[in-house]
RNA sequence: GGCGACGUAGCCAAGUGGUUAAGGCAGAGGUCUGCAAAACCUCCAUCGCGGGUUCGAAUCCCGCCGUCGCCUCCA
């Protein structure tokens, strides 16, 4: 009944009761968009679009952000080495972007603002920041100064005393006060970089400062989710949190969830490391469906372990869970058989409630919604159709359904094909009648071979692509 | 070096103090079927290792081993 969250903040699950009752204002870090997006960026988008689903199940009106970086070194440096413009370059990407959400079944965040749309709101607020001494100016740069924010550090709950080597940005080194600090705004260097009037002269953002503004242009000073991978707790989420408390004087977010990365081969997959498998490769060879599974298999703040086994497991689930929503052979509406399934519904939709509202417990939700498709192959074998069994598919899609699945059976797109299936599967069918046995089967077995499955039911011979 | 996470059956993965340790994939046997397929039934783990706390631990504490993440751009 209650919903509880993991709070990176925390580091425990919190009851999870927005400011405004009835609302959620979620922000997302999206994308840096100078190249194709891969399945990490997919299973983060997923996550938080299950986050979404299932807060607007329960009843809340959720209000989504998710940014576009598209002012960035390495679009800048990308551009250089293609010709192409930097901002043509980010926007093709956003399209993209744009698409795969769509392929994916991810529903469109409610605002996507870009940084380039963004440059004003940035400048207010690191001009707000010098005139309250959190920053300063050094020949056209603006850095926060990290040691006047006191409690720097409570999200990744690192000392800056501790921070041996690491723990600080290597931009522009010899101008800052403190190695700790970090950019707000950059100075133009080459005259090919995008850059903006400002009260330090031309340049651009530095890379934490767009997700503050945007939060405060777009939901206001405080926030109840704010998300992202978890490789983005240090420093970006700490340094928006340094950014937008010190300026607001007030909380950023009331809730900070993050999810873990995809593994692949065993480490972190990642531009920089090149093992990447792109959404394109993905959705080339498999369903949305078949990727969300493996997002919801295992709880979002773990790593994915992403292979071909899991891939083929994942693809092996979809079909079993399509399998419950194949019709009715009978039409018993009454009985023991019929008062099972609809209790069997029930209880799963209790359950799944259950597993959800634990920190989004998908892995389990998903598991109670197995237990539905076998009740519902039961009572489809015993004979139950009608209401009951209408209604215990109603539940299993609505369910579904939150978890953002499509189960749509696999299109036909080789519809040219059909008539002369059917046909094949008709003579097929006067050849059993005529029992001859081995013609049948080697109509079977050379369909199989073209990618359809036939299955002689009672009712009659039933086919559909694999 | 600092901070953090994880280690459950052949594989993926829930469970984090107390009935028979969810679920999926694979495997074995069975029902159904002309034979299959699908579906259904049955079987298949004592929870990395070693200590400790407790009436009782996979679940808490300590140590060890192993894997991974962050500390530079990263969902």
């Amino acid at each position: 009944m209650t919903l509880r969250v993991y709070n990176t903040l925390t580091r425990q699950k919190e009851v999870f009761q927005p400011l405004e009752p009835g609302v959620v204002r979620m922000y997302v870090c999206g994308p840096t968009v100078y190249s194709d997006a891969h399945i990490g960026h997919a299973m983060s988008v997923i996550v938080f679009d299950i986050i979404r689903r299932y807060l607007e199940y329960k009843g809340y009106k959720v209000v989504h952000v998710m940014n576009f970086t598209d002012v960035d070194d390495k679009i800048i440096n990308k551009a250089r080495e293609t010709g192409e413009p930097p901002f043509e370059l980010a926007g093709r990407y956003i399209e993209k972007f744009l698409e795969q959400l769509d392929a994916l079944n991810v529903k469109r965040p409610t605002v996507m603002p870009r940084v380039s749309g963004t440059i004003d709101e940035i400048i207010a607020m690191v001009q707000e920041l010098i005139d309250k001494g959190y920053a300063y100016e050094v020949n056209g740069n603006v850095f926060f100064r990290v040691r006047a924010d006191d409690d720097y550090g409570k999200l990744s709950r690192r000392k800056l005393e501790d921070a041996a080597r690491g723990d600080r940005e290597h931009y522009a080194e010899d101008l800052k006060e403190d190695p700790f600090d970090f950019a707000l705004w950059k100075a133009q260097k080459e005259p090919d970089e995008p850059a903006w009037d400002s009260p330090w002269g031309k340049g651009r953002p530095g890379w934490h400062i767009e997700c503050s503004a945007m939060v405060r242009k777009h939901l206001g000073p405080t926030i109840d989710i704010h998300g992202g991978g978890n490789d983005l707790v240090f420093p970006h989420h700490e340094n928006e949190i340094a950014q937008s408390e010190s300026c607001n004087d007030a909380p950023l977010a009331k809730y900070w969830l993050h999810n873990g990365m995809v593994q692949l081969s065993g480490e972190k997959m990642s531009k920089s490391l090149g093992n990447m498998v792109t959404i394109d490769d993905f959705l080339a060879e498999h369903d949305a469906d078949v990727f969300r599974l493996l997002v919801l298999g295992s709880h979002y703040r773990k790593p994915l372990v992403y292979d071909d086994s899991v891939v083929e497991q994942a693809e092996k689930g979809l079909q079993r869970l399509l399998g419950a929503l194949r019709p009715p052979v009978g039409d018993k509406t009454e009985g023991p058989e019929a008062d099972a399934l609809l209790e069997a519904a029930r209880t799963a939709k209790e359950r799944f409630e259950a597993a959800m509202d634990d920190d989004f417990n998908t892995a389990a939700a998903l598991g109670h919604l197995y237990d539905l498709v076998k009740a519902i192959n039961t009572a489809r074998d015993a004979g139950v159709g009608g209401e009951p069994f209408e209604q215990a598919q109603a539940t299993f899609k609505e369910l579904t359904g939150v978890l953002g699945l499509r189960l749509q059976p696999k299109a036909a797109a080789k519809s040219d094909a059909e008539p002369f299936i059917d046909l094949l599967v008709e003579v097929r069918s006067e050849l059993r009648k005529a029992k001859q046995w081995a013609l049948a089967d080697l109509v079977r077995d050379r369909l199989a071979e073209l990618g359809v499955a036939l299955e002689d039911t009672r009712d009659g011979t039933t086919w559909s692509w694999k």
